[in-house]
DNA sequence: TTTGATGTAAAGGTATGACGAAATGATGTA
DNA sequence: TACATCATTTCGTCATACCTTTACATCAAA
């Protein structure tokens, strides 16, 4: 399985071939800080002829480009490379690109703090919300979880099942649109997380604590609901820090402006 | 002024002309449910035909609309309108479109219940990280606040100008990415919070909340800040939902035409 | 000198027409 | 029936031509 990414849902770009080719190169590019914020792109021709593609294909990719808030395209101009603050960040391309560029640290530390925020009172509205086959879908992961000890990636992909099951519960549109935006990336948090629960007793302890999660949402019990889940964030927090630091020499850690 | 609508922060989009034509066209087709999930749109030519565009417009507006993940683009097949759980409702346009067809409400309760999670996050964590200009800019936007106490608009958007600020000084790049994506949205939902507050003192005692939550940030009281802004976003939220119940079925300010 | 009108060129915006590529569903064959 | 093949449909890409906008330079007037 030396498969490329896989999205978990149904590739939500659906694009494919050349443009997508354009896509990813200039994303990169961009995130990668190659071109700074303020920075021109080459014109339309110049980046079509180094991408041997036509200006057609080229302008369909910029439209994209531009639709995720990295560029700005204005006529005479050229195509200018926004300032950081317009990026969208709630994007699976944007949160990939990151990671690919070795820029994911940071990312990833602000992610888990959101995670923080959000994720306690999710449960919490799980917890009175959660339709019936919301809780089959909890539970079903937790299971799946347990099963999954010994494959890694099985396992990620479980525990992410389950906290976009907390957010669906939730019955938030915007909870729910958070998930899926931020999953692909999460289930790449979650492998790099495990790399620091060495052995099976601390994955087990894990399953354990997400089981204390369902167990109260199940019970209506939003408070407690809560606060357990916030344990989880925190632990994953942990290991998350621990994986980080054991990867030294990888990218650059954290940095926040002054 | 009876202009459209004015983007606060230089018109993200930088799309005009004819393919805004298509893109506000088809997007608003969407969320209004004039197209539903699964079903198809006209194939290029005849979309182009319907707007009198050629097919390269209409491809273009379409790579857009499919990056904000209305539709998804298959060849052969056609173009098909997303399930609802992929649309980007971290979108301005998107949300700017749900209000317009009439669909804001259950948008807007939606946002007030993760600002009612977010918000007081935000103002602990920036009561422990804000630097100087953050926190000039929400005093300024304070004193905007009691200077505009008799202009709806100006009132609103200084309101605007200060959760805003209390996102960016969070130092978090989720949040900072949500005030800036919410901002337009949310600002009209502060017009509409208005009308309930008949009355100056309505509009003061309100502007006095948010100078307590200033303060609390100012002094590094993160507790307190977290508090006060909740009951500023219940404050908000009694207001809106009481303005809501006024406008009886009428739906909102803005009615398509058909 | 400052201000304002004017012109021009550069870059994206739009339009056509043609052909390529993929995927569905019908057709044909074992 | 089961499977392979092919035709058709719709998006994907290309090439070329021309239009529209607008930064910037130029020149005229106050």
């Amino acid at each position: 399985m030396e498969n490329t990414y896989e999205p978990l849902s149904g590739s939500r770009s659906s694009i494919r071939g050349l443009q997508k080719t354009v896509i990813e190169g200039i994303g990169r590019t961009i995130i990668g800080g190659r071109i700074l914020p303020g920075e021109f792109l080459p014109t339309e021709p110049e980046i079509g002829a180094s991408y041997n593609v036509s200006r057609t294909s080229v302008r369909e990719a910029m439209r994209v480009l531009s639709a995720k808030g990295l560029v700005e395209i204005r006529q005479k101009i050229g195509t200018r490379v926004q300032e950081v603050e317009n990026w969208n960040i709630f994007d699976s391309d944007i949160l990939r690109w990151h990671q690919e560029e070795g820029r994911g640290d940071e990312v990833m530390l602000d992610l888990i703090e959101i995670r923080q925020i959000l994720e306690p009172a999710a449960a919490k509205l799980a917890a009175s919300r959660a339709n019936m086959d919301q809780h089959r879908s909890l539970k079903l992961a937790i299971q799946t979880m347990q099963e999954e000890l010994d494959n890694p990636e099985g396992f990620a992909k479980a525990d992410l099942d389950f906290h976009l099951a907390v957010y669906a519960a939730s019955q938030n549109s915007f909870l729910l649109q958070f998930g899926s935006v931020v999953g692909d990336f999460l289930r790449r948090v979650f492998m790099i997380q495990q790399q620091a629960l060495r052995g099976r007793d601390a994955l087990e302890l894990d399953v354990q604590l997400h089981n204390e999660v369902y167990e109260a949402i199940n019970r209506g019990d939003g408070q407690l609901a809560s606060e357990t889940m916030l344990t989880v964030v925190l632990e994953g927090k942990n290991s998350l820090i621990k994986a980080l630091k054991t990867n030294t020499g990888a990218a650059d850690s954290s940095r926040r402006g002054e």
